[in-house]
RNA sequence: GGGUCCGUGGUCUAGGGGUUAUGACGUCGCUCUUACAAAGCGAAGAUCGCAGGUUCAAUUCCUGCCGGACCCA
């Protein structure tokens, strides 16, 4: 017995921040989370999401990452090699968006590789920012083999798959309707579409039937009556069976193309809607598009690339589509053909990244083809286990509802590129060889590219051989859409394409962690991938987290003023610094959360704790201080106490045992094997809970109490007990609370909790058998002590002080004299 | 409009066909008991959203409704 050698009074979040830096700046052990390929345990490759930087990190990602990194830990605290990559994704529209903000310049007034020199200088400073809080939080990722998503590296394997993909026949070219951002001037995906609620004018108006009579037709559209193909009633509508067959005349003037549209019916109308009458154009909106496709019509051209009318609008031409509206409601009214306007609140979809309106236009673009295989996919990732398995859902519901295939191909420029030149007639394409990134809008093909027929995507030749009959190449001058890289991630860090040894050992891959917003992209595109390439599922098990909410249950938003940002709750506590944060409540009045003291380590086992996988976690700093911070500190005066007795010497070798520590051994080695199971089942709430539950609960409220003077009087076998438990709890708790353990277990054991590479089990050498069944006797261990308690405080005395006539129950008789001592019992017979 | 999830003491939450429903925070009371008042101990507090149905038995399963959230059309 002696001082305690922890001196720190209490656990702090500067004391935290103290240990972090030392952390991951300490040189004696610099590779302590590197990935060893080369290793005998068994492989466990975690697919991180690379996070995309912008200016904030949001506190509900940083939460799940902190759950990723549990898992990465947790893995290797069971002896497994873990490959916990640390990658960024920096493609995409939204650096771009930021750079033309930043510099009031849209991107298509700079020359290309200078806007792309912006866009990298600009996402570097938010990589820093990102990897700094990615380390604050405790991440254990291997930051010394950073990826980023637009390395030269990153953007080659991008590439070398699509043109394996290429030659296959799975990504193919075609004119077909795409959704369109005419503001951002590109083409999006499905999934990247959002819808908000707009005010619109729901215009009637009435067209002529070339034979005699009229027809209301109820429309948000006007001004794509130029484009209109087709107007079509319901077949069951007795309203307007007898103009089955006939011709409408176009209500306004049109360029360049019939004037009269066909009368047929079509099932998707309506009859409720307006006037029963639908005009069907080229391209409203998702039903058009199919309804052209079923009937083989021709489509007409309305809006050009710049969102502007094209010439068979007549008299909108040139004008932006809002424009076009207007002047078209004018037009009609004034001759008198509009009989009514009413104000509705209708759905618009608009691009999700820029919030513009979209547009269906008619382009050609580059597509992988999916819908041939979306049963293969669906049967794949039944292979997989999903954690937790009812947000398999999520993935099924989309795929149902995929009929098109994925355009992958955008217009604009801080993106992987197509890798593609095309010959001077147009019937030949070149592609580069495997493994190399290139940039075909200003290099030529590089050594070692083919020339592929463009149709038939055969092989004619090498590039250095045909290069004097294709004429003058032209590039390829589109890039991909950039779910088009990131869903190449696990392949990546799996070794594809570059360590074929490491990734025939860990691919399918042994976990895709992720949000569950992000499903129908990220996963999808990812599963698609491994379907289209290797026939494979993509992942052992895929762990879906719910999303981080405001303290009502709302999605943080700037719009609805309820975010909380990550660093604030990281932070709050260091220096002295308290944390408050205005936050509109659930009646829309402002309220002000406020905390002492949270930073990560009292985060992140707030996170493990506090909700199940899956389910959406309302995030109120209030609650995780009081509600967690008290753990920590329990668990740090358990070390402090501790640490006054010397460990002992042999930590596998136990002396002999008094009853009550082979009690709280039985039991502690019961929780262990919960918490073990957990771990390996990747299920952090079990294992979090546990830990917590035996570490503030019995451990130190019933037996510290009962071993209490043995301690003092250095009884070997309460001595081995306390240390071995306590050196064990510490490994389990460690993929939670990794500072704070590796704190605690060097200066108590002279070995990081962090270090450790097997789940430790106690000693043959404890045999516990031989004690009987002490599990059982637990309750009633617990309510005698609560008993004596109670008893005490009812009678005024204090705990110290002595009490008479208590009897001891003859189950708890093997423990009588170390109950005796505890509570000061005087047994009068 | 469709899908998914959720509704359990004041608040958050676990659970799950069968005696007195888990835990935490908050509340109240007592205690500075040689690790711990940024703590300990004790106490009070719930007809498990509503209405039906299945069952010997429902908070748990089913149906409908109400309320909330998210996703999709």
């Amino acid at each position: 017995m002696g001082e305690p050698r922890i001196t720190d009074k209490r656990w702090s979040v500067d004391l935290e921040k103290k240990i972090q830096l030392e952390h991951f700046e300490n040189s004696d052990s610099p590779d302590r989370y590197a990935f060893n390929p080369k290793t005998k345990r068994e492989i466990f490759v975690i697919d991180t999401p690379p996070p995309y930087p912008s200016g904030t990190w949001h506190i509900g990602a940083v939460a799940q990452y902190s759950m990723i990194d549990v898992i990465a830990r947790s893995q290797r605290l069971l002896g497994k090699e873990v490959k916990f990559p640390w990658g960024v994704d920096r493609n995409g529209i939204n650096i771009e968006f930021t750079v033309e903000k930043k510099t009031g310049q849209k991107m298509r007034s700079y020359e290309r590789g200078e806007f792309l020199d912006l866009c990298r200088e600009t996402i570097e400073e938010y990589t820093k920012a990102m990897r700094n809080t990615a380390k604050r939080v405790g991440l254990s990722c291997d930051y010394e083999n950073e990826y980023l998503t637009d390395s030269p590296e990153y953007r080659a394997i991008s590439q070398s798959i699509f043109v394996d993909l290429f030659k296959r026949g799975e990504i193919i070219e075609d004119l077909r309707p795409n959704i369109y951002d005419p503001k951002e001037a590109t083409t999006i995906a499905d999934a990247e579409v959002q819808r908000i609620q707009r005010k619109t004018r729901l215009c009637d108006v009435l067209w002529k039937i070339e034979d005699g009579g009229e027809l209301l037709i109820s429309t948000t559209r006007p001004e794509m009556i130029c484009a209109c193909g087709v107007i079509v009633v319901h077949p069951d509508d007795e309203r307007y069976r007898h103009l089955i067959g006939k011709k409408a005349i176009l209500p306004i003037q049109v360029e360049g193309r019939s004037k009269t549209v066909e009368i047929m019916t079509h099932h998707s109308v309506k009859m409720e809607f307006g006037t029963g009458v639908l005009m069907v154009c080229s391209f409203g909106d998702q039903n058009d598009v199919s309804i052209f496709r079923e009937l083989a019509l021709s489509p007409f051209v309305a809006i050009d690339l710049n969102g502007e009318m094209t010439e068979i609008s007549g008299p909108l031409m040139g004008m932006t589509v809002e424009e076009a509206r207007n002047e078209a409601i004018q037009i009609l009214q004034a001759a008198g053909k509009i009989t009514s306007i009413v104000e509705k609140e209708q759905d618009v979809p608009v691009s999700e990244r820029g919030g513009n309106p979209v547009e269906i236009i008619l382009l050609k673009e580059w597509y992988v083809k999916q819908t041939h295989i979306i049963d293969r996919l669906s049967e794949l990732s039944d292979e997989t286990r999903f954690i937790p398995e009812r947000n398999r859902q999520y993935l099924h519901d989309w795929m149902e509802g995929i009929s098109i295939d994925w355009p992958i191909s955008r217009r604009r420029w801080y993106h992987t590129e197509i890798p593609v030149w095309y010959s001077e007639d147009g019937s030949m394409v070149i592609v580069p060889p495997k493994g190399k990134y290139v940039q075909p809008w200003k290099d030529s093909p590089p050594e070692g590219s083919e020339v592929l027929d463009r149709e038939s995507k055969e092989y004619v030749g090498s590039y250095a051989e045909m290069k004097g009959s294709l004429g003058k190449i032209s590039s390829e001058d589109k890039v991909f859409d950039t779910w088009m890289d990131s869903s190449n991630s696990n392949l990546f860090v799996s070794g594809y394409l570059r360590d074929d040894e490491l990734f025939s050992r860990s691919f399918p891959t042994s976990i895709r962690p992720q949000g569950k917003e992000i499903v129908r992209t990220w996963l999808y595109y990812t599963l698609l991938k491994s379907t289209l390439l290797l026939d494979k599922p993509g992942f052992e098990n895929i762990w879906v987290d719910g999303l981080g909410m405001d303290p009502w249950g709302r999605k943080m938003s700037k719009s609805l003023g309820n975010g909380i940002d990550a660093d604030s709750v990281l932070e709050c506590g260091a220096g002295g610094r308290t944390g408050s944060w205005k936050i509109r409540g659930s009646d829309g009045k402002q309220v002000t959360l406020r905390a002492n003291k949270i930073g990560s380590e009292c985060f992140r086992l707030w996170k493990a704790c506090d909700a199940q996988v899956g389910d959406d976690f309302h995030i109120n700093p209030e609650e995780i201080e009081t509600k967690y911070y008290g753990v920590l500190t329990k668990i740090f005066n358990i070390a402090r106490f501790a640490s006054q007795f010397e460990a002992p010497e042999n930590f596998e070798n136990p002396p002999e045992l008094n009853v009550e520590d082979a009690w709280i051994l039985t039991e502690f080695q019961q929780t262990m094997k919960i918490i073990e199971d957990a771990w390996k089942g990747i299920d952090i709430y079990t294992a979090a809970q546990n830990i917590k539950k035996f570490g503030t609960g019995i451990f130190p409220g019933h037996w510290l109490e009962m071993a209490k003077s043995k301690l003092y009087n250095g009884d070997k076998s309460s001595n081995w007990t306390l240390h071995r438990i306590f050196r064990d709890l510490l490994s389990a708790f460690t993929p939670i609370c990794p500072f704070f353990t590796h704190y605690l277990s060097t200066i108590l054991y002279g070995h990081s909790s962090v270090d450790v590479r097997e789940f430790p089990i106690l000693p043959e050498g404890c045999n516990l058998d031989g004690f009987g069944n002490l599990n059982e006797v637990t309750e009633q261990l617990i309510s005698f002590n609560s008993m004596i308690w109670k008893l005490k405080k009812d009678s005024s005395l204090s705990l110290k002080s002595p009490i008479n006539d208590v009897e001891i129950p003859s189950d708890l008789e093997i423990f009588s004299t170390v109950l005796q001592e505890m509570h000061n019992i005087n047994l009068t017979n």
